[in-house]
DNA sequence: GTTATTATAGATAAATAAAATCCTTAATTA
DNA sequence: TAATTAAGGATTTTATTTATCTATAATAAC
């Protein structure tokens, strides 16, 4: 169990535009080159960004992407769901009643991770950051 | 992201072997049956679990798996660990310095879940369970 | 309007990982 | 010795992730 490039790549790119640009939007390019990801790649996973609300998109010469008003409530959690779904992390395969005593533990511990992660802001990093990017 | 199905069949394997049978082995074939999966893969997963220590198998008629003496100790932690080993779940494939900022918050997410994960025991379910198995 | 730039989307390929099977060997008990 | 049971290697199947290619659509600059 791992979560994806894609998530971190999301991740990375969501610090990125936070920590950059207010209102100018910035690439696909520019931002596949800073990961070190193809370009078509990366913009499959921004449009998943932007189905989310999250990111706005702008076609056309001197496009990008840029964040969303909203930016300041946009979760860790938010994006890991928009990328890799909501669904939980454990499936009880066997037929034991409704509810499994072993996947009510995990899926407890899960919740713990997320709230972890729907607590944790991208703009909480920016402020804490230095010169990372 | 997912847990393994390999980690479904451990842990649903250890929570049998700890509601069931103080002494007497249970052979793979019964286990197997009962959570609908071949014999041959679940022997792989329950090797995984006795090189870790958690049960012992006894080769030749009548033999099986059966807890070892430590059984009450055993965590739902240490359990996904032996099937899916204990790498983090998020590598930072950005080069931003030694520690990443994203990945600092992930990690600690995780640990989390972890600790969840490490304070219930095979044994605890055990008692919340009226017939389940 | 034409051209250059940029995102979106579909189809597909390549790489990796998970799940499962088959067959052989080794150990043990009856 | 025969039957039973786990261990282990090799391989296959299936699913998922990662990535590429190509075409389309939108927009800005000229």
């Amino acid at each position: 169990m791992k979560f994806s490039k894609a998530t971190d790549y999301a991740l990375h790119t969501m610090l990125f535009l936070t920590a950059a640009t207010p209102d100018k939007p910035v690439g696909v390019q520019l931002l596949a080159e800073k990961q070190k990801v193809s370009p078509t790649y990366l913009s499959k996973i921004l449009t998943k960004l932007v189905k989310a609300g999250m990111i706005e998109s702008i076609t056309g010469v001197n496009g990008g992407y840029r964040l969303k008003r909203n930016w300041g409530d946009i979760s860790f959690l938010d994006i890991i769901h928009a990328i890799e779904g909501s669904a939980s992390l454990f499936d009880c395969s066997f037929d034991h009643g409704p509810d499994c005593p072993i996947q009510r533990v995990v899926l407890a511990a899960e919740e713990k991770m997320e709230e972890h992660l729907r607590n944790k802001k991208m703009s909480d990093l920016v402020q804490e950051m230095n010169i990372v990017f």
